[in-house]
Parts: structure tokens; sequence; C-alpha cells
DNA sequence: AAAATGACCAAATGAGAATATTGGTCAGTC
DNA sequence: GACTGACCAATATTCTCATTTGGTCATTTT
């Protein structure tokens, strides 16, 4: 069987698991039963390894948001769709909830860059399908870069931090609601 | 001299040099020329004492935004301006900047808490504005504490958050314009 | 000979004892 | 009776030393 691609699901079993710091070399090759050194022969270092993963996990993700897009409905409703798949993908796709958690308690240095590599990935895709729906006359021409990162910071912002300040939850429909009456309202045509 | 004022002003100046962590009970005393039980006869604690100094720093807040505001302006500029005020508030503010930078790095639960307030007195302030402006028809029903909670992290990310990912900060006006155009755009009526 | 290995090393990390500081008290001073 | 600062338990910091870690490379396996 392909050694690269064992050593591959191995490190991606153990981050999901334990972290990165937490996950070790040692570990990485006894799960994949591989001597240590091998590893050293596909993947340059720790952090290499790790990289070529969290590019996996964006390729997961844009996969995962691509799935939500139906071309007949509205450009809202499918940035709604898109925006609330790719949250709660940080809260449930075990890697990426877990390198969430681990920026927030241990602040591995590592792992808060690989989380802005993400959240640019995202922001970036956004932006795209703004451009296209710009074309399409779907949408007013605006600053699709800045729309995009407005609308995924107030989407993690309403998700994500609404709670550390209120006790019950945001309902879907709510932010629904917001995002058509404001922000949306003024960027259709 | 009012003792009572003395502590506090000495306090005050220690939290914003020092943060609150690193600013002891002894060395408020100090500086307020004062015996270290004094400060208990009039604040029951560390925290307390810390309280009401972030009380203050609330009002001195509310104040610099009301002077923000020209109620013969339409309310997007007058929300710009008094967003814009309390961001560079967050920045210029020694107390302020100070508990920011504190919460960043040293993560004390108290600074956290604090802050926490400080962003709920902030988020009521602006959704009390929303709400007189909703009823000079200025602009829509809205659920206003929503649209202030939106308003509020959005100028955040843009201004605090935006430079993490990007290399160039973003110019006030882009930012105006954004909002002019997307969500104050839907919110007139 | 090419690929794989694991004992090995310097550097980083962790445990934990020893020490110093801190928030808070209260018997005594003024 | 307002004020003080020596005092205390609890927490925090520093220091030491043993362990663990990422990464290498001489040796073995295929």
């Amino acid at each position: 069987m392909d050694r690269r691609q064992e050593i591959l699901e191995a490190a991606s079993k153990s981050f999901s698991l334990f972290g990165y710091k937490a996950t070790t070399m040692d570990q990485v090759a006894k799960i994949a039963n591989v001597g240590k050194g091998t590893i050293y022969t596909f993947f340059e270092n720790k952090e290499i390894l790790f990289q070529e993963i969290v590019v996996k996990l964006i390729l997961e993700m844009k996969l995962a948001a691509e799935q939500e897009i139906e071309t007949s409905r509205p450009f809202q409703e499918n940035a709604h769709n898109v925006l609330m798949k790719i949250l709660q993908f940080r809260e449930v796709h075990q890697l990426y909830a877990k390198l969430v958690e681990e920026e927030k308690e241990l602040r591995t240095p590592t792992v808060q860059t690989m989380l802005i590599r993400i959240e640019k990935e995202i922001v970036s895709y956004i932006s795209e399908k703004i451009n296209i729906a710009v074309d399409k006359k779907e949408l007013c021409p605006c600053d699709s870069e800045l729309v995009a990162f407005l609308l995924f910071k107030s989407y993690i912002g309403l998700v994500a931090d609404w709670g550390e300040t209120h006790d019950s939850e945001l309902s879907e429909e709510r932010i629904a609601a917001l995002f058509r009456d404001t922000i949306f309202k003024g960027l259709l045509p």
C-alpha cells in the first residue's frame, strides 16, 4: 500500500484527535506502521505534513460548500446556506474543530497561521461567488473582497460570538432575516 | 483631599500603565499615598475597585460618542462616526487599549469579563440610537439589538481583523463606502 | 542500491520543589 | 474612629533537573 498515503491518514487521524501540538511524530509513525525516519522521506518536517493535511481540509470544505449551491436559487439563499455550512463545518469537522479549540486554548503559532490561511481561502471563495453573481446581474457591482470579508466576519460574529454576550443562541431564521433585511437588501440590483 | 478619589485616580493610573494583573494593591496604595488597608475601607476588593473604574471608562466613551453625533446629519453618517470613534477609543484610550492588549496576551479572566461588559454597553448604546432613528422614520423598523451587534462586530472586524489577513490597512473611506452600499442601504426607508 | 528503520542527539518541554509576591485582614497607632 | 502596615494563607514565579520531542543518519532490509 502507498506509504505516503498511510502516513497522511495516520497524521490526519492524530491531528484530529489530539491537535497539532499534542501529536508527536513517533505517534504518527506508530499509527502508520512505519519507521519514524520514513515520514521524513516524504515530508520535510512536521509543519509541512500538517500543511498538506490542511490543504485537504480546505478542499473538503469547498466541496461541502459547493454542494449547498443550487444555481436556480437566489444568491442570497445560496450565500446563507454556504456560510452556515462553513460555520457548521468549523464545529463538526473533527480536524477543523480541534484546530479552532487549540487556537483558543493553546495559541499554538503554527495552528494560528494555518487557521488564518483557511479563513483567507474561505473569504476568497465567497468573493469569487460574489463576482459571478455580479456578472450575472444578480447583485450590484461591489467591492467583492470586502463584501466577502464582511459577510464572513458577520456570520462568525453572529453564530459564534453572540452567545458570549447573550444567554440564548440565535435561531438560524433570525440570522437569515437580519441579512435579508440589511446587507443583501443593499446588494440587490 | 478626598481619599476615595485619590485611590480611584491612583488605581486608574496603574491599571492604564500596567494592566489589571500587573497592578498590585500595594502599588495602588503607594501611588495614592495611603495605607493599603485604607483601600479596603472604600472598596471591597481589587475587582470591585476595577469595576468602578471601568464604569467610568464606559461613561467617558459614551460622552466621546455623543460628541460625534450631529442630529442634523443622516443616521448613517452619525453611526459611522460613532463607531469609528469607539474603535479609535479602543486603541488610543490608555486604559481601554491596555485591557484589550491584556485580554489578547494574558487572558486575565477578570479583564475578559469586563471587556464583555464594555462591549455589551456599546451594543446597547447603538441599539438605542437605532430605535430613535426608527421612531424618527430615518430607518426601517428592524431588530435593533441584532443590527447594533452586526454593526459593531463588522466594524471591529474591518478595522481590527482585516490586517491579519491583508497587508495594507483599510482606509476609512473604503469602510464607509462599504457600509453605505450594503447595511445602511438596506436599512433606509 | 534504494528504501526503510530506529537508536541517537540537541533542544524544547514538563514536573515539582523552593522561593517570592499578592490580595486581603486586623491588632494596634494617631 | 479613621488609618496604617506587619502579617498570613494562597497564589505565582523561578530554578532545577529529568523527560520528551523533532529531526538525523549509520545500519539493516528488501
